[in-house]
DNA sequence: TTGTTTATTAACCATTTGGTTAAATTTCAA
DNA sequence: TTGAAATTTAACCAAATGGTTAATAAACAA
């Protein structure tokens, strides 16, 4: 029965990824999971001990898949509007293969900031804030670009990119166009998004 | 103690708003509930019955901040870009007031999505972005703007006027910036987003 | 083969939670 | 003043929930 131990664990992972992302920290219940994982509740205890452990390990996985690369393009030596368009490009397509995951993560540290602010000491952001700061600033003293804030740009392109999926449901209500359409709308946003940043701050 | 009707009646209300919009609807509870508003839980049933139809209302409510005067400034008889200045500035104001209402109306959207398709059936939804549509499409043909969907713009404007109210304590964790400082970049956002968008879409 | 370790389960347990009930208190009209 | 109606509370209740335990089954090393 050893060889089990790798795939109930995974299959118990999978279950938990699925209600946490689904229905949150307190709207999950241990026996869904252990109901869809096709285990006893009490093996989920065994190998996870916890509930808040099990959600923290999700929550490590899926803060991970949105900071994972965001790092490396940001810092990267491209020029600015190739930037852009590699980071629009990049957020949407990972957000298109985990859709839950923005919802999820906002979530969980809104109603725990403390957890993230501990998380970041240990991430160079400053590092790579600074990096980008220093690009957009050059950028704007050559003339190539409108004078803004690197902090405002960043949170420009993030909405542009991330919003969409978070508000998922309401929009398709509100534009009323169903699933095929929505996703077929963000598809062309992955170069629509960057041309209409790079047009907004453009000279 | 008849006169005290309205009091209790309004001190639940607020205790509820408070408790749904930080907590989501599975995490607030009704001792909670009763406990701020300094009353017994069994009076929070005796005035609404179950904590379904008391998250109903508050959730009524909320949502009615969210939409109540788009519909109206989206369909006003005014040039776009002036049109788009107001939708962000009211927008952003409205969020400043109410920084808990998005997240918490896009969780609950998300959770029970048949919930908002209901509600906006009765909503003159196609006549407003009808209405917009129209707007755009004539701005494109008379060369004013570049070539760019209605959807995708109302999408646009939203996103970066909401988005980051909702992504807030993670915006504030990246940018390293403080709750001040926070609030006064929001602030700079109701000018500086719309001429974002409107640079970014004029010819 | 056998004894030890690991994996899995059924049955429980304590606590929490939404909700109810019956009694007490207050209000107010007659 | 009195009695019915409305308001408020303390004490409960049943169901749900996270978690534990003790026994069983499987795996494996000797």
């Amino acid at each position: 029965m050893k060889k089990k131990d790798k795939n109930t664990e995974e299959k118990i992972l999978q279950a938990a990824r699925q209600a946490f992302t689904s229905k949150g920290l307190s709207g999950a219940r241990m026996q869904d999971i252990a109901d869809t994982a096709g285990i006893n509740k009490a093996l989920v205890h065994y190998y996870f001990d916890s509930k808040e452990k099990l959600f923290a390990l999700i929550f490590e996985e899926e803060f991970g898949k949105f900071f994972s690369n965001l790092a490396a393009v940001l810092t990267a030596d491209i020029p600015l509007f190739e930037k852009i368009e590699q980071v629009v490009a990049l957020d949407i397509e990972r957000l298109s293969q985990f859709p839950d995951m923005p919802l999820f993560v906002i979530n969980e540290v809104s109603r725990n900031p403390a957890m993230i602010v501990e998380r970041f000491k240990q991430l160079p952001i400053k590092k790579v804030t600074a990096n980008f700061q220093k690009q957009i600033d050059e950028e704007i003293k050559k003339g190539a670009i409108k004078n803004i804030s690197s902090d405002q740009l960043l949170i420009n392109i993030q909405s542009l990119s991330i919003f969409p999926f978070v508000a998922k449901p309401m929009l398709k209500s509100v534009l009323q166009v169903n699933e095929k359409n929505y996703k077929i709308m963000m598809q062309m946003r992955k170069k629509s998004v960057a041309t209409f940043i790079i047009d907004a701050i453009k000279t």
